[in-house]
RNA sequence: GGACAGGUGGCCGAGUGGUUAAUGGCAGCAGACUGUAAAUCUGCCCGCGAGAGCGUACGCUGGUUCGAAUCCAGCCCUGUCCA
């Protein structure tokens, strides 16, 4: 396995630091080009970009390899161009096709870009320098577009029967569902963008998930035929849980990458932190490489940790990603929280909080109260299954009622979700 | 606009008048085993209520009936085909 992986490597090796970089930390799926972008990343600064939605105030999980991307762009010495789909989520991107998507409105998609700035700033360092990254949005100039103008310049670049053949469109023709105008176009705009893009930042990359290679390989296409630039695209492969589910989706909500919006589901540090905490053993390995900077040989002396020693390489990828989202103290107190709570077996500073009067209070309220059950019946089946603890101490009662007094009380429902009962 | 098919609990998907809060699978939660992992086994899985009950629920609105997710009418939505 080992070997075969040494194999491949010899047999294209990079010469540049951003692709070997890449290549080694597993984000390539597909390149165009790539012994012609190997050149070029050893000859000039790449500027290169990723395109984003701004359908919520914030990205998640799912995310986090793209933006993993434009930050090891800057770090082998290139430029990160951030491209906020302003314009297209003004259409609604179609892609995904659930129910019917909420339009947004211009202040709220304005709201939103403000929002996941901040997010980027953690990632990336932003300025007027040559490798500094900059946020550009795509309403800028798709929404100044003309209809007529666009299908002089861009359509007749574009043939139907190419566009045909792409997976996004095929598929769905062949499972016979129905696809509008509107998501037909929207290949089209993604490839303008990244022709603009060229044109006028000299931006000669595009990277994105496996899914967006269609999209990519147009752009590279239309800035060859318009200007007659070549420009490179790079994907990365689609991420999945050991156990196959998508990246960054929990039963219980998006994972966000800051604090997150209120409405969707706010994602404290601390859960934050569980959350990498508490992942597949398979993919510490993949994660480490993926979203710390940790160095390789550091990772590999992790990765290699059998049995229960695995858990502390997760721990440091707890740390390491929390520290980079939310920052240094967000995860050393989480991972404070996290020593006192399963270490010790006591209470950490970060798990959450119900307060309530001094008295009596019902288990069942406490475990409402502290968010541990969404109903009060949700709250008495996890008692009547033996998942609920006081201090420690199984209780199967569902009327048990807890005397408050001067102290915390620990709550905790099942083996990792544990809260505070303080008395107000 | 016409013909046909269909809209069931987070998702998939049974159910065509009554013991159906609605088979089954997935996802989820808890217990056992462990390492805050995986796999496996067990239990739970609409809400309220002190396990006696009550309230809601099978696209929407009415109707038939002692009784409907199941029958009828109208409407809305989705898909396929025809114009």
């Amino acid at each position: 396995m080992l070997g075969a992986r040494t194999l491949l490597r010899d047999a294209m090796p990079y010469q540049s630091d951003l692709l070997r970089t890449l290549d080694e930390r597993g984000y390539i799926h597909q390149t165009t080009d790539a012994p012609a972008l190997d050149t070029l990343a050893m000859r000039q600064v790449v500027p290169g970009y990723i395109g984003f939605d701004a359908t919520a105030p914030s990205l998640h999980v799912g995310s986090l390899v793209q933006i993993m991307l434009l930050r090891r762009l800057q770090q082998t010495g290139h430029k990160p161009v951030v491209l906020m789909g302003g314009g297209t989520t003004r259409i609604g991107d179609p892609t995904g096709r659930d129910e019917s998507r909420k339009m947004l409105s211009d202040a709220d998609i304005d709201a939103n870009i403000a929002s996941i700035r901040t997010v980027f700033e953690r990632f990336l360092t932003f300025g007027d320098g040559p490798t500094d990254a900059v946020m550009v949005n795509n309403h800028d100039w798709l929404g100044k577009l003309g209809y007529i103008e666009l299908l002089q310049q861009v359509g007749t670049h574009f043939t139907v029967n190419r566009m045909l053949t792409f997976d996004s469109v095929k598929l769905r023709l062949e499972r016979e569902q129905p696809m509008t105008f509107l998501e037909f176009n929207y290949m089209i705009l993604q490839g303008y963008d990244f022709r603009h893009l060229s044109r006028d930042l000299g931006v000669r990359l595009q990277m994105g998930g496996s899914d967006q290679w269609g999209n990519i390989v147009n752009g590279v296409e239309l800035s060859r035929r318009m200007d007659g630039t070549e420009v490179f695209g790079v994907t990365t492969p689609l991420l999945t849980t050991a156990d196959g589910a998508k990246m960054g989706k929990t039963a219980a909500g998006a994972v966000w990458l800051n604090e997150g919006p209120k409405e969707q589901g706010a994602l404290p540090a601390w859960d934050f932190w569980q959350y990498w905490r508490s992942c597949d053993d398979r993919d510490v390995g993949k994660f480490l490489r993926l979203f710390t900077d940790l160095p390789l040989d550091e990772i590999a002396r992790l990765e290699a940790l059998g049995g229960a020693e695995i858990n502390a390489a997760k721990a440091v990828l707890a740390n390491q990603v929390t520290a980079l989202c939310r920052g240094e103290d967000a995860a050393r107190n989480a991972a404070a929280t996290a020593a006192a709570t399963f270490g010790a077996g006591g209470l950490g500073e970060d798990l959450p909080v119900f307060a309530c009067p001094a008295g009596n209070i019902g288990l069942i309220d406490a475990l409402v109260g502290l968010g541990f059950a969404a109903s009060r019946g949700e709250a008495k089946r996890l008692v009547a299954g033996g998942g609920a603890r006081v201090d420690g101490e199984a209780v199967r009662d569902e009327g048990h009622s807890i005397a408050v007094g001067s102290a915390d009380i620990r709550i905790s429902a099942g083996k990792k979700k544990h809260g505070i009962l303080r008395p107000a």
